[in-house]
DNA sequence: GTGGTCTAGACCACA
DNA sequence: GTGGTCTAGACCACG
């Protein structure tokens, strides 16, 4: 469900960050869920515990999970802001490469045509 | 003409390999023609001659350029090859992120929309 | 284990990644292995970790080694591709010589008995 | 008749006395021949008259050309000499190359067969 | 002047 | 602790 990349140049608390709010997207997990706790993870994983708490951190900051001493870590209602964030993001980036295609000489039709 | 963001969390080296190989696309730099020198360079852009020549040799390596001691560095590549790849990597972003929209229920034609 | 000439005219990096090269011919080095940080080989050799981290990433260019950030430097190629790459320069080396030397007028036969 | 390698790692000059080096132990160049001057080899190879100056000097150094004011430059007599540095330091060459060969388990005949 | 190498030392993010 | 980046400054051979 969670597929981390050790190679990859974006650092890993970053890449479980955006793992996590894709099986939130998907709906593998659900508002008031409870997420499993940060060593679970980390074992399951094969990273450093502290790695994952700073994605929890990271998640907390953003309104998206919400931990609750002696209790566990909880998904909150936000869904619907995830989603529009991650359209929005990806949109940016795809008119930004759009753009570039535009100046190397390609039009609309045939971006188009190579994406299907 | 060649633009380097020092806030960004990309390297220095990495954009000015970014932004040489978008002026050899552009035109402003062609085949056999010869680069400015490393100090030069450096001095342009107020960075360190060994950051110029860092990316130099990632040029270099992408076979790109060529440098020549004593002589200078020179272009080797020709520009076709460069767009072709930068098409492709394009292309392959463009194609992530779609298919992520897709499963996000956005249908081509919003995308397109929204892009426009 | 590995053996630099500080006079020698080939730079250190070279060198470096030549011995390196020897160690995993040699089996000293296995695929998977991991490899000394850089800066514990610096201060073994005496020398910079720039100059470490250069030849690192000379290998890690040819495809023989793999660094991950945090975690370290690790051999990934086969020992038989170097192998092969290896005898193939050594081949390409001495049958040059062999036509120099049979251009002097010396014949197979005399090279042969004064190798031996 | 003389072929330099701008790219090469090994200095112009270098290149220039090996060249000459051979053109003397070919017989394209005599004893007592008279070598072009400075200015029109370098005119001809399209190198800097001091890059062909250094190499005058290497070869009188070696006891290989004479210059004579106001006469010109001359090759000497030693031919011979030549000849056997140049066979002593290829069987070098090969002697250590075979050497390393050796090392990763080729036989002389394997050698032998690949050469030829 | 050019590119090439090397050092010393600093700072960073990550784990 | 790891690798990654960058600077400042030095020296070299070459042309």
């Amino acid at each position: 469900m969670i597929a981390i990349d050790y190679q990859s140049r974006t650092p890993i608390y970053v890449q479980l960050v955006d793992e996590i709010e894709k099986c939130i997207i998907k709906g593998q997990l659900k508002p008031d869920d409870q997420m499993p706790s940060i060593r679970e993870l980390a074992n399951e994983l094969g990273i450093n515990p502290n790695t994952v708490k700073k994605s929890y951190a990271e998640l907390e900051n953003k309104k998206i999970i919400k931990s609750v001493s002696t209790k566990g870590t909880f998904i909150t209602t936000k869904i619907e802001e995830i989603v529009q964030n991650k359209i929005e993001t990806s949109i940016q980036v795809i008119q930004r490469e759009v753009e570039e295609l535009k100046m190397l000489g390609l039009g609309f039709e045939d971006i188009k045509e190579r994406i299907k």
